[in-house]
DNA sequence: TTGACATTTGACCAATCGGTAAAATCGACG
DNA sequence: CGTCGATTTTACCGATTGGTCAAATGTCAA
């Protein structure tokens, strides 16, 4: 239906500095805790020449919002059904780790929709993020079923793995506050391996 | 300082209803995000009216904000250094897994307010939080050296208690769109006593 | 250079927000 | 009943906000 423009440089330049302005600015402070100017001057842009670009605040954090939730999933679809099941889990908790230490804005943007009733996002988690859930845990209740892995459940675990990684990224202030190091990924790590070395073992 | 007035039936009954639909409403919505038209619709009261209790939004919110951090940091003080260490543990996770479902708003309140950089209570945090940690950190660092439980560091092991357990609160929305119980809570309490189970277990 | 189009800016607006002032109403007690 | 303080309401204010518009400026190809 639209025509297609080819896009200008100084498109896709001011595009990318608004929405990286925008990440910065709704991760920290909520879509109604964020304001025009903020994200503006954040860009180094004039608040008409933003809405040159995006005709709404709201455009803007609905552009972030599906961006994220794309990188969001693919560790879970990097999840091989055919590879070693304490492995493959493992590794997608590894993942989703270096995901809060990497994309913590991302992390924090995703916590806060989520964390006010995800009023703009509950229609995609309830036709994106569900039905790959639903087939990722059926894979892990197989595993469980076959005594591969300890026998838990499925969503549940996936949760875990979820709030553990996460909670690095959103609760970065806490988590900074008190401990006293400058980067508590690498003992995280650790820690999280434990967890889950000790979680997923079969019962013998 | 203050001359200690005896405050009337109405007065604590006004002060308790406000500070119940600041709850709410703040909760949902973060500082910046609510309104005092909408605290005060939600209370049943004209905002002027709000303002003749509190004297500023921001007095509601900080009033909020401490009274949930007794609640908070209760179930830690219960945890009782001479009890077995294991036992002790995971009633620790349970008592925290409790306050997530009963108290889902005052641990949505808390994870925005953290989320957002904590702005209102990083102070209280490093006076008061921390200090209590670090002297539970050091009792679990104990039991772990003498080898009642596994050898895992205290401080992320409680961050992992705290994560778990306010994972099921603060993106509700999200597990129950993926799960499709009424009620969460039972499956979550028997997979974090496993979790908890062979976490803590000493490493033979 | 020039013309056409893309980009940027300054001035402005209506709505919403937190908060105030003063008048009106309520309620307990002598 | 009447009165005095506690409570509630009505009307309002200044600041901030998301967004608009027309004019100004920049850019690039012919």
């Amino acid at each position: 239906m639209a025509s297609a423009k080819p896009a200008t440089r100084i498109q896709t330049r001011n595009r990318d500095l608004i929405l990286n302005a925008g990440l910065d600015v709704f991760s920290a402070h909520g879509f109604r805790g964020s304001t025009l100017d903020q994200i503006a001057s954040a860009a180094g842009l004039s608040k008409p020449n933003l809405l040159y670009y995006f005709k709404s605040k709201e455009e803007i954090y609905t552009k972030l919002l599906a961006r994220l939730l794309d990188t969001w999933l693919d560790p879970l679809k990097a999840l091989d059904m055919d590879g070693d099941p304490k492995t493959e889990l493992m590794a997608y908790m590894r993942r989703k780790l270096a995901l809060s230490r990497d994309y913590p804005r991302e992390s924090r943007l995703f916590a806060i929709e989520i964390l006010q009733g995800a009023p703009r996002i509950k229609d995609v988690l309830e036709a994106d993020l569900k039905p790959l859930v639903d087939r990722y845990a059926r894979i892990i209740k197989e595993w469980s079923d076959e005594g591969k892995i300890a026998q838990v459940d499925p969503y549940h675990l996936i949760f875990a793995i979820w709030s553990l990684t996460q909670h690095y990224a959103d609760f970065d202030v806490q988590v900074r506050t008190i401990l006293n190091e400058d980067d508590p990924f690498p003992k995280a790590e650790e820690t999280l391996d434990l967890i889950f070395e000790r979680l997923l073992a079969p019962s013998s």
